[in-house]
DNA sequence: GCCGTTTTCGGCCCGACTGTTTTCAGTCG
């Protein structure tokens, strides 16, 4: 898939005309197109040979001829041409806050900026200062802005984002009391994204001066950005930034909308309410005469002539048409999820005995759960050969016996060896309920062929964490996701969500193809300890961003449909 | 550069905040 290429090469060129100073329309458009190609389900290249590419929405005549340049060429004759007579690290420089294109283009001109350090250079000997426009006080915020990026990534995992959240709301909940009446995150984290590009939380409250003051005066605030008459940011000890926004009750479902996004869902919306001579912003929906509504969320949505929209799935791809078509899908939620069916136990490299992993998870509600430790290879994870896993077996059959409305299934994480053969034979695999297969080495080794491999062993139920990414760390492995799912479709193999915030693998948009295709999903935690159990939360997320129903999601089903499945499958 | 049941030209989402300015430009979301 090339889709993600030639993406980044349209952010790019919006970046570079953005700061040769092109029409701002003309800029978006290239934006539009980057986002439309990220978000895109389908293959590109399969587009163009079936000459589908003029019906990709924000794709013309003119984006078409440069995708067929690259499809064809490996390359974009006018992206080349734009990359004369810019700074050397101009896409570096760009992510400075508070030093955007126009900054940016005024310090190359003026004193030949090209670099992070040539910037550092003119800030230190004061020539950046006395550019019109700069002053003493923008500088300083450029000059912090550049060691920001030096230290910290801009994004947050969303279990950080999270923590984060929950604490000031709580903070704030203690201290300001009565006079906040509602408060929620908003942003990327509402939409439960896997990372977060700065916190957003609202507040609803009569009085937003006072609640405002508060909130800059949290303990863990280092730095005050920012503080108007409706919007306060800070920095925190972790180097963070959140920000608050004080709304009155009149306008609270209006800002909600307005701040939860995303920027492209928003964008489209206004674009149908300006086509019905309607205006939306953060304090209402407005006709000709006035305000019509904005109290509640789905006072916007509604006066649209659609239904509410889930968060998760507010990215303009494709939930505006499903709602004003009234086809939206029922998302599956947490409480539909009926088992947890990746978890470890001391027998490989988790904290806590059968017995005890096994009560926790119980206590959590769920009607069924799978032990899932590491098979012999991974001896890194002291990894369970044939023996031990009878005798884990063996341990998990007396102890269903004390529970009534709860099962443990008995289950491996068996890896994918290098030849794509599993860690067990077939007839040890036969004796357990539950089989997920993982590859945990020798990612080089035609992850896509070992994979497809494992998915033909009838006994394997579910493919775990699929590509291998780590969200802060490392790519995913070079794996055909469309093959997979393609051959996943043909054996009726699941494919895992794993909700370890640092994986979320699958990812949403995997998610939404493989569904599409039919393939089933299993949402785990692979959780080693009681305290990753909770993380289902974003593992249910990332199915809601995939679109993901209940009847995509094997462990939705009751125990008995479950077991029914199963032996189907087999 | 995209788009079209008022348009193949003339629109394109909208506002807060900041810092610079003396009415506005740049950045951000």
């Amino acid at each position: 898939m090339k889709n993600q290429e030639i993406a980044e090469i349209f952010t790019r060129m919006a970046d570079i005309l953005e700061f040769k100073g092109e029409n701002a329309f003309k800029v978006n458009a290239y934006r539009k197109a980057a986002r439309v190609l990220t978000d895109l389900t389908a293959d590109i290249e399969d587009l163009y040979n079936n000459k589908q590419l003029g019906e990709i929405p924000g794709i013309g005549q003119a984006l078409q001829g440069k995708i067929e340049d690259y499809l064809l060429h490996n390359r974009i004759s006018q992206y080349d041409a734009l990359l004369n007579d810019i700074p050397k690290e101009l896409f570096s420089l760009l992510s400075i806050p508070n030093f955007g294109p126009r900054t940016a283009a005024l310090a190359y001109q003026k004193l030949g900026v090209q670099t992070l350090a040539d910037l550092e250079k003119v800030i230190q000997n004061g020539d950046l200062v006395k550019l019109p426009g700069m002053g003493e006080k923008k500088v300083d915020k450029i000059h912090r802005g550049l060691e920001l990026i030096k230290v910290s990534q801009t994004r947050i995992s969303i279990a950080v984002a999270q923590s984060i959240i929950d604490q000031v709301i709580s903070w704030l909940g203690e201290k300001a009391g009565t006079q906040i009446t509602r408060i929620t995150a908003a942003g990327s984290a509402r939409r439960g994204k896997e990372t977060v590009h700065g916190i957003d939380i609202l507040a609803e409250t009569p009085d937003g001066a006072a609640v405002l003051q508060l909130f800059t005066q949290m303990p863990n605030v280092t730095e005050i950005t920012g503080a108007g008459d409706t919007k306060a940011s800070v920095i925190l000890e972790n180097r963070y930034q959140v920000d608050l926004r004080a709304i009155p009750a009149a306008s609270y479902g209006a800002a909600l909308q307005y701040f939860t996004g995303s920027q492209a869902h928003n964008i489209k919306l206004r674009g149908i309410a300006r086509d019905r001579g309607l205006k939306i912003n953060e304090y209402g929906i407005f006709n000709e005469h006035g305000k019509i509504g904005g109290e509640q969320e789905e006072d916007i949505y509604r006066l649209l002539g659609m239904p509410w929209i889930e968060p998760e799935l507010r990215e303009d791809r494709g939930e505006i048409e499903a709602a004003l078509q009234n086809r939206l899908p029922h998302l599956v939620t947490l409480d539909d999820i009926k088992a947890d069916l990746h978890i470890h136990s001391t027998y490989s490299d988790g904290q806590l005995s059968v017995a005890e992993m096994a009560e926790t998870i119980r206590s959590l509600g769920y009607q069924y759960m799978a032990f899932c430790d590491h098979s012999r290879s991974a001896f890194y994870a002291n990894g369970l050969d044939e023996n031990r896993l009878l005798q884990q077996l063996e341990e998990i059959r007396r102890l269903n016996e004390r529970y009534s409305d709860f099962a443990i299934l008995a289950g491996t994480e068996t890896d994918i060896l290098p030849d794509g053969s599993l860690d067990f034979p077939d007839h040890i695999l036969k004796k357990l309920d539950f089989v997920i297969a993982s590859i945990h080495s020798a990612f080089e080794t035609d992850p896509t062929g070992r994979t497809i491999a494992a998915m033909k062993n009838p006994y394997v139920d579910v493919i775990g964490h699929p590509t291998g990414r780590l969200i802060s760390r490392r790519e995913g492995f070079a794996l055909d996701i469309d093959r997979v799912i393609a051959v996943a479709a043909e054996t009726g193999t699941a494919l895992e969500i794993n909700s370890y915030w640092d994986r979320l693998d699958l990812s949403d948009l995997h998610v939404k193809r493989a569904i599409e295709q039919g393939v089933k999903i299993c949402i785990n935690t692979d959780s080693h300890q009681a305290a990753h159990l909770t993380m289902m939360e974003f593992g249910v997320a990332t199915a809601r961003r995939g679109w993901a129903e209940c009847k995509d999601i094997i462990n939705t089903l009751p125990l008995e449909q479950f077991r029914a499945r199963q032996k189907r499958n087999r």
